[in-house]
DNA sequence: CTGTGACTTTTAGTCCGTG
DNA sequence: ACACGGACTAAAAGTCACA
């Protein structure tokens, strides 16, 4: 898959998706992802509906919170 | 590196150098590269200056301007 | 060709709740 | 445990004149 090819609102979605596949890949709830994250619950679930477009720094909350590394994460959107 | 360790200064300061890195590389003013981008051209420097926490979409644009994936680009960011 | 401060508009992100 | 909405505040997006 190329990266080039998506649109923004693509991009959100697949983002949105792999957070998803993770999340539940380690069996952890929105709410547990929220407070990992230090981020609001609802803003969880908006992000894995693809709905938000979030910053670096917050990005970087998720790969953390996800352990994995942001090059990782990315890695696994784009195989998708 | 971890990026586990970074704080958010240390974070969009790295993205700044990755970006400014792979730019002169290719030998891009910031003027081409806003171009490329679609982005204005001090929007550019603040980011090459660590001064601005771009969003998802806008890390898509750079990336594809600079023709790297979102995770060469991650990777590159935490080789340095 | 690039950095900076100031600025307005848009959206990120929170917090209250509902089914 | 999650989706969704309304209302709100903080911060990002985006532009400009000037150094």
């Amino acid at each position: 898959m190329n990266t080039k090819d998506l649109n923004n609102e693509e991009i959100k979605k697949l983002f949105g998706a792999t957070v998803r596949k993770l999340r539940t890949e380690k069996a952890f709830s929105q709410e547990v992802l929220a407070e990992k994250t230090g981020l609001h619950r609802t803003y969880i679930s908006d992000v894995e509906q693809g709905e938000r477009n979030l910053s670096l720094v917050n990005i970087f909350k998720f790969c953390n919170a996800l352990e994995i590394s942001p090059a990782d994460f990315f890695k696994l959107m784009e195989e998708a």
